[in-house]
DNA sequence: GAAATTTGCCAC
DNA sequence: AAACGTGGCAAATTTC
């Protein structure tokens, strides 16, 4: 059963159970408190409803304030954007009510900017209510429930229709995720970030100055050059390498380790900790860290491939120095589940590929591999290295160094793996679409990437036009396998948070803190943590049958249960 | 003086 | 070794 929903932003709301077409089958409800009615349908309803709405942000936060979780739903807006996007509309506005705008051939209404991040502090509206889209006069709830109904049938018309609506439903999973996780947070010790902090910077600066560590440091550097040089800025770094004999092409630290002179140990380590102190300093502590807790925002197919992004904060960024703060609260601790080497096991379940798949049978992957790279004397380990360079150039397009030979290699090895990539470059070089396995359609190309490739005065594309369509061909090369790994990913996500609202029981309960690409994080309580074991083995091999059948790859998870993420 | 762009490094 | 994909973010720098 699917039950459409309407918010009054007071707590109350408007409710109609339709079928799986999405075609009412009752009549219009409406009441005055919705996390009554959403807790006595997670009593004594047969069968949790997917609960179908504009946009789970809106909806949502309020329930899970609450301590309501829900089982499943639909986020209209989600899906609209997937929509739009398999038939290269990428980008268009997809809120609820450009979906009607649509329908009904009228102006459609640009989508209304998400609040801006306002770091831990909740903003006192979370959403604004969504209302100036739909065009006065238009019932929300009788909007909500046409847009869904033709969602569904245009679900149901594209070629793989049960596919396309597992993408939905776990893009829609997500976003309950993701609020969850929200307003959850990341179990963060200010304590121990602080002493990681004072430890690499000496003691944090009163006034906001450069700490002294980094003081100190910016001297020695200046001395070393015989002027005054600010090492945060790269033009002055140039100039100064310039002067004393060394000229660079830039300031990277690859480039600068090559050079020998006695100031380069000094920037090096100068940019290692004002990256540490302007990054995750003692700013972002006091921005993103309140009560214990880090309550990242995430942005749920905020990347074309369908991977999460973030808003502020850098979640997906937490550089390994600083995950030493992560700990879990007295009583409890971590389990995380990273799926090692995603990417060629993904490439080897969709192509098909019969050796690649035989590899990504096994728990390291890479390694398997070698014994196609190795030979002539060359060692197990360099063998392996080889073999990871082969892997990652095919599905990164990378040409230069060693990869051509790779490469070669490569194709004779892995015909089908390489014949399934090399499609989708040449699709993405000639302006086509690529797709990920569910469905997830790559952006069209601009009307600048056509006018430079369709090219010179002959039609040929000129130099500048070939390297444009050489770069989409790298971009949806790796589209087709990083999009079905982020979709692995939200598969076992979806399938991981299911398990676990079906063990809520309020506070003691297992919660999902972190999501990061290919790597879930749970906080729970000790006694549990052999269960979330369980829990997630069991997620894996349902991912793996939901997506790809019957196939010789498995996706082996790392799971680690410790009380601190560094150790994970 | 605000907004946009560039640079460089972090994550996967 | 440094032209290999997706991003976020902060500080410097340039543009309006």
């Amino acid at each position: 059963m699917r039950i459409a929903v309407v918010t009054d932003f007071e707590g109350g709301a408007r409710l109609r159970e339709l079928a799986a077409d999405g075609t009412p089958t009752g009549p219009v409800r409406t009441v005055s408190d919705l996390a009554g009615v959403v807790a006595d349908y997670r009593r004594h309803a047969t069968g949790q409803p997917r609960w179908v709405w504009a946009s789970t942000g809106e909806v949502y936060p309020p329930l899970v304030e609450r301590s309501l979780r829900l089982g499943r739903c639909h986020d209209v807006g989600l899906v609209e954007a997937l929509l739009l996007g398999y038939h290269g509309r990428l980008g268009e506005a997809h809120s609820l009510g450009a979906a009607w705008a649509r329908l009904h051939g009228r102006p459609v209404p640009d989508d209304l900017r998400a609040p801006p991040g306002a770091g831990a502090e909740p903003p006192p509206a979370l959403f604004e209510p969504d209302l100036s889209t739909l065009p006065p006069g238009v019932d929300r709830l009788d909007a909500l429930v046409e847009v869904h109904a033709d969602q569904q049938r245009r679900i149901a018309g594209l070629p793989e229709p049960g596919r396309f609506a597992l993408l939905a439903a776990v893009e829609s999973a997500g976003a309950l995720a993701a609020v969850e996780m929200a307003h959850d947070g990341v179990p963060w010790r200010a304590d121990v970030h602080d002493a990681i902090l004072a430890e690499q910077l000496g003691p944090r600066p009163s006034n906001g100055a450069r700490p002294p560590v980094l003081a100190e440091l910016a001297a020695r550097i200046s001395a070393e050059f015989g002027r005054e040089v600010n090492p945060d800025s790269p033009a002055q770094l140039l100039r100064a390498f310039a002067a004393i004999g060394h000229p660079v092409g830039s300031t990277r630290s690859w480039e600068l380790r090559q050079v020998e002179h006695p100031v380069v140990p000094f920037v090096l380590r100068y940019k290692e900790l004002s990256r540490l102190h302007s990054a995750c300093g003692w700013a972002w502590l006091d921005t993103w860290v309140r009560h214990g807790r880090f309550r990242p925002d995430y942005v749920v197919g905020g990347v074309v491939s369908g991977r999460w992004a973030t808003r502020g904060g850098g979640a997906l960024q937490i550089p390994k120095t600083v995950r030493r703060a992560v700990r879990a609260d007295p009583g409890w601790t971590l389990v995380s589940a990273d799926a090692g080497q995603l990417e060629p096991r993904v490439l080897a379940a969709v192509s098909g590929d019969r050796a690649l798949a035989a590899a990504a049978g096994s728990d390291d992957l890479y390694a398997r591999l070698g014994t196609v790279f190795g030979g002539g004397g060359v060692s197990e380990e360099e063998a392996r290295q080889r073999a990871k360079i082969g892997v990652l150039s095919a599905m990164y397009g990378q040409t230069s160094g060693d990869a051509a030979a790779l490469l070669s290699t490569m194709r004779r090895a892995f015909p089908r793996a390489m014949e399934y990539v090399d499609t989708a470059a040449r699709a993405g070089e000639e302006g086509r679409l690529v797709r990920s396995w569910l469905g997830r359609t790559c952006p069209p190309p601009s009307s600048r990437w056509r006018r430079l490739v369709s090219g010179g005065p002959g039609g040929e594309p000129d130099g500048d036009g070939g390297r444009a369509a050489r770069e989409r061909g790298r971009f949806t090369r790796n589209f087709v396998v990083q999009a079905t790994a982020a979709e692995w990913a939200l598969v076992f996500l979806a399938g991981v948070r299911r398990r676990l609202v079906a063990r809520d029981t309020g506070r003691e309960s297992a919660r999902l803190v972190f999501f990061q690409h290919d790597e879930l994080v749970l906080h729970v309580p000790e006694p549990l943590a052999d269960d979330c074991v369980a829990l997630l083995r069991e997620a894996e091999e349902e991912t793996r049958l939901l997506l790809f059948g019957d196939t010789e790859v498995r996706f082996p998870l790392d799971i680690a249960v410790v009380d601190c993420y560094a150790d994970a």
